[in-house]
DNA sequence: CAGTATCCGATGAGATACTG
DNA sequence: CAGTATCTCATCGGATACTG
């Protein structure tokens, strides 16, 4: 039916290439890591995310709104109540992402010693 | 044994940060997945990954064998061979990676949808 | 072939102040 | 509370030219 077309992200032009870079990317990836825990807050996130700044954060959580990963619900209420949760499809990217993270961090002990040797080997003078 | 220390990718100063980085960046990424399908000399990398220029390639590549995710093997004949391979580590993080991008490639008509509508509630004027 | 060096414009990203 | 607006600086990243 379809899927005649195969996205490749290799293209030089293929329109997955921004997406992976929403969902990948310095900010996008914690704030999908951190939703995987269940729905939160633009303030919660903000906390959760250490280091992410106000506006980072609205940048990477519109992007990733946009590409139909996270959801956004408002509340009109005073005071203003705005939550984000994953849509299913950000779901499963968000688990795969956690997958990745986890072993990465578990492998953080091998990775600096490899860090070490590296500028070792190449420090100059 | 070890591991009374846990790596917390949410803490602003986690040392597994920028190693995440240079995994899920923009060409560390297609760098990675490339590899995957075997060792690749850096011009055959280059093709692959299109659209990516000298420099970075080779600022990514050089990230990600500081990292200890990729191997670099020069053999100084002339012209010069350099093949760049994944180590243990570096396959596994490829693999997850290559997952994650293909489910993303594959959700990539719905995520289009989403664009779409979202840009059309969005639009100005 | 596999890079490095340099220049330069575009984007990322923090700080601060303001608004519905 | 949940953002937007503006300013500013750093880094990203492409083009071009050069080297072992």
């Amino acid at each position: 039916m379809d899927s005649d077309v195969d996205y490749d992200v290799f293209g030089a032009a293929c329109p997955s290439r921004p997406v992976l870079e929403d969902v990948t990317g310095r900010w996008g990836s914690l704030a999908m890591g951190a939703l995987a825990d269940g729905p939160m807050r633009f303030n919660e996130l903000r906390r959760r995310v250490e280091g992410v700044s106000q506006k980072m954060l609205a940048q990477s959580l519109q992007a990733l709104e946009r590409d139909g990963l996270v959801n956004r619900q408002v509340q009109s209420t005073f005071p203003l109540k705005v939550e984000y949760s994953l849509t299913p499809t950000g779901e499963v990217l968000a688990a795969k992402l956690l997958d990745l993270i986890g072993y990465l961090t578990g492998s953080m002990p091998s990775i600096l010693d490899a860090q070490q040797s590296y500028d070792q080997a190449h420090a100059k003078t």
